[in-house]
DNA sequence: CCTTGACCCTATAGGGACTATAGGCCCTAT
DNA sequence: ATAGGGCCTATAGTCCCTATAGGGTCAAGG
């Protein structure tokens, strides 16, 4: 099957522009292209990108899908830092998950301190000001970058 | 109190270039200067970081903290918006809360699936080519930018 | 008085993963 | 012949910092 970029673009959900910077990132490599210089992707290239945008939604990074497809081009590596990235991300994704849910209490917190007056009224923009936190926690406990 | 840059920071737990960057920004304003060219600071701009900080640790964005400082800049206007603003975040919090265990089933689901033997035997590596998800879901349902 | 070193200054580039814009070419249909 | 839709490249912008280069200021120590 040769189909454009368009066509790519559709069958894998992902946006043309997204395709192109992909190449241009080395993730997909350089295809055909016809006599009006359009790409022309075939079936290696389409599961390459099915690939890529699975990866994508388990959250990783271009770097670590690039290694990950290294290392099937490769046939003569074993496997076991797959585990251990996947374990790495595991550990990520729940500590992402924890912050969210403090996050998410603050805000409840915050939520309704206003009594829909003006500004001197407005507990919300009162406990921003004095950095009042929830009563889960310290001040401050929570680090956002 | 006349502070330094560098104590602004240590009292607000942020970087240096962060605090002249907000002040390019506009979220700060430009401070007065010693014969040295040195920033000081004083009361009301530490104050005004802090609720910056806060902000920012609720996961606002600078546009809405920039916004939040105009309206308590501005003494005539009412604050139902803030409670909106709020429950928005909120919202958003939840969904990327709710993205974020379903990312972590999937990731559970990969996990193990290597028999720590070369590639051919890799699952991890099977399951992201073939962009087999988890029982929880259908494929491609979670969306991640 | 001179130097060291901590702190401060500006200006600019980089990062991650795109997204948007400008300006133009290709191809098909009318 | 022209209108449209899709494709091309190159470049800049997004967000919120972070890092770098190349310098100036200031207090303490020799």
């Amino acid at each position: 099957m040769k189909v454009k970029i368009g066509e790519l673009a559709k069958m894998t959900g992902c946006e043309v522009v997204t395709i192109r910077y992909y190449e241009k990132e080395g993730l997909l490599k350089k295809p055909e292209r016809t006599e009006g210089n359009y790409r022309i992707y075939e079936d290696d290239d389409i599961a390459r990108l099915r690939f890529i945008r699975h990866c994508r939604q388990h959250g990783m990074s271009l770097s670590e899908i690039r290694a990950l497809l290294a290392f099937s081009d490769n046939p003569n590596s074993s496997c076991d830092w797959i585990n251990e990235l996947i374990k790495q991300h595991i550990e990520d994704v729940e500590k992402q998950i924890e912050d969210l849910i403090h996050l998410k209490n603050h805000l409840e917190n915050l939520y309704h301190k206003c009594d829909g007056g003006k500004k001197e009224g407005c507990g919300i923009l009162k406990s921003l000001i004095e950095g009042e936190m929830c009563m889960y926690c310290q001040k401050d406990k929570l680090n956002i970058a």
